[in-house]
DNA sequence: CATACTAGATGAATTAAATTCATACTAAAT
DNA sequence: ATTTAGTATGAATTTAATTCATCTAGTATG
């Protein structure tokens, strides 16, 4: 809940302020005079301080005054932009490049709802592996690692943690597996884990060594947490991605530790395009999704 | 003359499209959920722009909803903050740093207009013969060369300009001075003139040797302009440092060709710090000298 | 399945804010 | 001293904002 100014006596206040006149500032705004005399009243008094110096016929903005009036000239500025910047419809098309995992398991399950929130706003979905060049590259919109570069907005959208999983079938009493029978179990491990997934990072993170005899290779998450689903092994998955088959069974979250990969998915755009309509809708949908 | 969007409308919308809630934000703005209904439709009507999505009882901004919401967002911020801004009462006092020739011949003989118009602002002058070091200076304000540096405003305020001038006493037939008898006259030169003032640049402009047998060489300008007013011979000065003593008599531009220097003296001060009042007050005064 | 509930929409009536009108005031210019 | 160009001011008026009473459409509930 925040306080405002008047509002009308601050555009009234710039307008005298910007002229030097209150008679030409009463022409520019299509009122008398005695209008802009009552609204820099208005404006003093709500201040609490005098904005303009009247020393007979000449008329000069005090000290404060000019102050406030550089402020409002910019703002004002900027709110006779904002015709164009609606009116206008740039591009209601928005190109989005996404970590191919963060997409396949996070991403295209829930662009439905987008679609059906937004309809007017048209994606194209572009899927990458590592992080993106920014300046060469034509998406609109990146979710990728957190990366600051100046002019570019980001927001956090997930801390990537993995958590070991596997099919409630692969083992009836996977409720028993722990620390001292895990090396009993099949691993199901991501090779090529361009964003730190893997069953060696939690080894060493626990300092578990990984002598398990059976071990599967994959070179994508989204293939190894496929592979638990099909009841091969325990897999290190990030828990956003297995969230949605742990809630419907396919899936269980067994009695391991988890770890913290120190990776962050990020929304990534072109700070000065943050209020493109199509950018803002999605952007405020991510929002509403996290 | 701007045009702007109905400014309660505006201010209603933002509240609304922060609490996505009509009642709420009537809760907030302290009217009723049928004022708020109206308000946003004058806004919908003005833009000719659906602003929200009303789907039953869920309420959803449309995209132009969103980026529209995101500059109001950011734009009412600033606008509560000036009600901060405008009371405290930061530094009435104000340090300039300023070139020595352009405050003896320039400033210091308006800073009695400036004081008059705004007696709670204190000055405090501080001459220099370089440009400065803005990182270490402890000056509010610069008057120096123009020094183009991140984070601080400025803005032209004068183009160097050289021009010849001598007393009318010096030589009665003043007006008759001319290139072909040029160097029988004396000549008052300034060395060490790190603004580039001398007649040796005059004379490789213009390719005309500089033979005069008497030269008399002073350290500053301000001395050679002395030394010009005492009838001594030939200054080379520029053309504002001269501009009074021209119109009182004192001196005469005589019929020899200017010179550009290519200096340029700025008004410099930081770019965040425009809008104190002292310093607004300061920045139009100068603007209204020029 | 009817019924209550929640949240916004709407049009006429009302209230509050902004503006005008008529006139007073003041410093500067003539 | 008088005119002039500008702002100030209080009461009257107009316009814009708000309320009130009512309506509508989804959602939830027993």
């Amino acid at each position: 809940m925040r306080k405002l100014p008047p509002l009308r006596a601050l555009q009234v206040f710039e307008t005298a302020a910007r002229q030097q006149h209150f008679s030409k500032a009463a022409a520019e705004l299509c009122i008398t005079q005695s209008a802009v005399s009552h609204q820099v009243r208005v404006l003093e008094e709500y201040f609490g301080e005098q904005l303009f110096d009247r020393q007979g016929r000449k008329l000069q903005l005090t000290p404060k005054g000019q102050s406030l009036f550089i402020e409002l000239e910019r703002i004002f500025n900027e709110l006779s932009d904002l015709n164009l910047k609606i009116r206008d419809t740039p591009n209601q098309q928005l190109c989005l490049a996404v970590y191919s995992s963060f997409a396949v398991k996070w991403l295209i399950p829930r662009l439905a709802d987008f679609r059906r929130q937004y309809p007017s706003v048209k994606i194209r979905l572009e899927m990458i592996t590592q992080d993106p060049d920014l300046s060469t590259s034509t998406a609109d919109i990146f979710i990728a690692g957190k990366l600051n570069q100046r002019g570019y907005w980001q927001q956090l959208l997930h801390k990537e943690r993995l958590i070991p999983v596997c099919s409630p079938s692969f083992y009836p009493k996977w409720r028993d597996i722990n620390l001292s029978n895990f090396q009993q179990q099949a691993l199901l491990i991501v090779d090529e884990g361009q964003l730190g997934l893997d069953w060696h990072k939690w080894s060493s993170a626990h300092q578990i060594p990984l002598n398990n005899e059976q071990q599967h290779i994959f070179s994508h998450i989204v293939m190894a947490i496929e592979a638990a689903i099909a009841g091969q092994g325990l897999a290190l998955a990030p828990d956003f991605m297995v969230a949605g088959d742990i809630s419907t069974g396919r899936l269980v979250a067994v009695n391991l530790p988890d770890v913290h990969t120190g990776f962050e998915f990020s929304f990534i755009c072109k700070q000065r395009r943050l209020a493109e309509p199509a950018i803002a809708a999605f952007s405020s949908w991510l929002k509403s999704q996290a």
